[in-house]
DNA sequence: TCGATGATTGAG
DNA sequence: TCAATCATCGAA
């Protein structure tokens, strides 16, 4: 029996969402003729939070447009965007009610189920390389720009974020891969401590 | 219509 | 460190 976090969980301010999204689980169900339903899911271990027109670095910045439009609808819908020409990227819309828009970057997972099917899509068996970065993650899981505006917090998606457990521990940064708002610290990652020194999850991002 | 840009990645 | 690669968007 599966729980999705609800609207409510995304009904609030979104960089709180993107801390609290750490620990959850994003999960990929693959409708095959051969196979009939494959399910592919990873531990969210790292998010960014995106606002709207308090945020030059959001896409939603300059109001809404037919590519961001999700930003600004219903929360905890999927927000898909090709970006550099290869890649796709995916996001939660998330906003406390008072807010324009938002959503929260999902930028690696720790893969839990169907990590064959996953690897097969990265065409690589390195297990920290295949969902470890916003673009990385979203090949690994056929996430495309079909997946847009899905309802994330519905069980029967086949994009949905299911309940799981908080990170026990957070480090947080700077955004990554933005060249403006680069000094709000909006970016979270899972960590955990060893020997009194906090380490981040070893399937985060390795860029900066 | 057109040029600049980008919430990235893999190779070198 | 750098080029690949193209949808998107604002300006013309």
């Amino acid at each position: 029996m599966s729980v999705c976090l609800d609207q409510s969980f995304y009904s609030r301010p979104t960089d709180l969402v993107a801390k609290e999204l750490l620990g959850n689980r994003l999960v990929r169900l693959i409708e095959s003729k051969e196979n009939g339903i494959e399910r592919l899911s990873g531990i969210i271990v790292e998010t960014e939070a995106y606002g709207s027109d308090d945020d030059p670095a959001s896409h939603a910045y300059r109001g809404l447009t037919p590519r961001n439009a999700v930003m600004f609808g219903d929360v905890g819908r999927a927000y898909v965007y090709f970006t550099y020409g290869n890649y796709f990227c995916v996001n939660v819309s998330a906003r406390a009610c008072e807010r324009k828009a938002g959503a929260v970057l999902i930028r690696a997972l720790q893969p839990v189920d169907g990590i064959e099917v996953m690897k097969s899509f990265r065409k690589t068996d390195n297990e920290f390389s295949l969902t470890s970065g916003p673009g990385k993650l979203t090949q690994a899981m056929n996430i495309t720009k079909l997946l847009n505006n899905v309802d994330v917090t519905d069980p029967k998606s086949l994009l949905s974020i299911e309940w799981g457990f908080p990170a026990p521990q957070i480090v947080i940064t700077q955004r990554i891969g933005i060249t403006r708002a680069v000094d709000r610290k909006w970016r979270y990652v899972a960590g955990y401590r060893k020997d009194s020194c906090l380490l981040i999850n070893k399937y985060a991002s390795r860029r900066r």
